[in-house]
Parts: structure tokens; sequence; C-alpha cells
DNA sequence: GGCCAGGCCCCAG
DNA sequence: CTGGGGCATGGC
């Protein structure tokens, strides 16, 4: 079972990626990363870096294999998106971009993503800007971010670079604790804590219900949360996500 | 042009 | 502890 790189890289998790006619494009790791379907699995493969961003030792097989067993409609998701990976990306990136996503939509957020790379991220490229380390954000004011687009997400921007070394902590603690620890950080709630946990913390413990995951957990699995799909919840999540967005519902 | 978006804060009961 | 209004902005 191979990766599939459109899911992984469009199904909400990461908002660092472009595409333009079959390449996918991004800047990480201080570099310009660009991949195709068809020479992902030998660049991969000389690129350590990048095969754990792209989470290539997990047991995809087993996980799917078990999940279709769950429910019919649960497999019917993972045969039509098949593939799709769940990222070990930069907490700090996840962090402030899903403080970016609250009461949006993903395309907004992809672009408030690349305003902040470009007004406070290194040029790594020509014209390529790499997401801002916590230092760098550290040069915003809650003014120049509300002028930048960031509405009234600016003062919790300020909250999460002040608290960013918090961070650093999460990896020593149970999943609920850490999430708990988290919501101390301004504009962190239980949805963007299960992000952060999940993206970058690869924890298949955690469940982000957002509106669309609550519109499908009260159609199709009423009465059931994430222990129904214990111990992959964190994949079933968002398998379940991307079907809702992609599909509409559709079986 | 109104509705909605990968929610959360804050305040009332 | 639970419920509901308000919040900035742009895509549709």
């Amino acid at each position: 079972m191979d990766i599939n790189l459109e899911q992984t890289l469009f199904c909400g998790q990461s908002f660092a990626w472009t595409k333009t006619g079959s390449l996918y494009e991004a800047v990480l790791f201080g570099r310009c990363i660009r991949l195709d379907e068809q020479s992902f699995a030998s660049v991969v493969a000389d690129d350590p870096e990048l095969a754990a961003y792209f989470d290539m030792d997990w047991e995809y097989a087993k996980a799917q294999s078990y999940l279709s067993s769950l429910d019919p409609y649960l497999a019917s998701c993972i045969t039509r998106y098949e593939g799709l990976h769940l990222l070990n990306q930069d907490p700090w990136e996840v962090l402030i971009s899903f403080l970016l996503s609250q009461n949006n939509n993903i395309k907004r957020i992809r672009s408030m993503y690349q305003t902040l790379c470009r007004a406070f991220g290194s040029e790594v490229g020509t014209q390529k800007f790499a997401f801002p380390s916590p230092q760098q954000l550290e040069m915003a004011t809650e003014a120049e971010l509300r002028a930048l687009g960031m509405g009234f997400r600016a003062p919790y921007l300020l909250d999460a670079i002040r608290c960013h070394a918090l961070l650093d902590e999460i990896p020593n603690l149970s999943t609920e604790k850490a999430a708990t620890h988290l919501m101390t950080i301004k504009g962190v709630g239980p949805k963007v804590a299960a992000c952060i946990l999940v993206f970058a913390f690869h924890r298949m413990d955690a469940f982000p219900l957002d509106t669309w995951m609550l519109k499908v957990m009260k159609s199709r699995y009423p009465g059931k949360d994430a222990s129904f799909f214990e111990p992959y919840a964190a994949l079933a999540q968002q398998y379940l996500f991307h079907a809702e967005r992609l599909g509409g519902g559709v079986v």
C-alpha cells in the first residue's frame, strides 16, 4: 500500500503545499521540496528527513485493514482515498496553522499561512519563503498581524509566540495531559489541541472534532465516539473528514 | 449579498 | 458545567 501524495498533502493537515501540474512544492527543513508521484519513492529513499515527515515507516497497511473491517462506510472512504498518510510536521508550524484555522476555511487558511511566510519567513529560493520561526514571528505586533488579515486571531498568535517553548514538553505527556497543556495557550481549545497532537505528534488517540466531523458523527455514528475507532482514531478521523469535504458524504 | 468556514473566548444562568 | 453571542475576513 503506497502513499498517495494528493490525498496526503491536500486533506487539510498541512497548508504548506502547492501543486502545479503534477508537481508538489513546499519549503520545509529550510529547503525547497519538489516532488511528484512518480519520483517520490526514489527521492524519499535517499532522504531520511522526508521519509520521517511522510511517516513512511508506520503500519498503514495494518491500520487501513483494521479500520476497513470496522464498518462499510469507513471502508469505502479508505478505498476512495487510499494512501492518505498522517504527516509528522513541525509542532510550531502546526500550532500556528491551526490557530488560523478556527472559524475559517481551508482555502483562506492556506492564503494566511503564505502571508505569514512572506512577511516574516526566510527567503529560501526565488520568491520561496519558509514558515517563520518563533523568533521571526516575535517581531510582529498585533496591529501588524491585523493589517495582514489575521483578524481576531492576532492576539492568539501573540500568545502562542510567548508560550512556544511548552511544545517541547508535549512528547513527555499523555495525550490527555498534553491537550490540557496546549489549551493554556489562548485560542487553543479541544479541537486545535487535537489537531496539533495528530499532525505534529502522531497521537493516534487524539480525535479532532470540527464542524464537518460533528456532522459525520451525528449522521453515521450516532452514540459513538473516538473509542469506536481505537487504536487508530486519528487516522479514521482524517479519512472521514476528507471524504466529507470532498465527497459531500456520498457513500 | 448572506452564509459559512478544520472554534474559541467570555459571560450569563 | 452548559449554552449562546461575538468575532475578522474572504470564498462561494
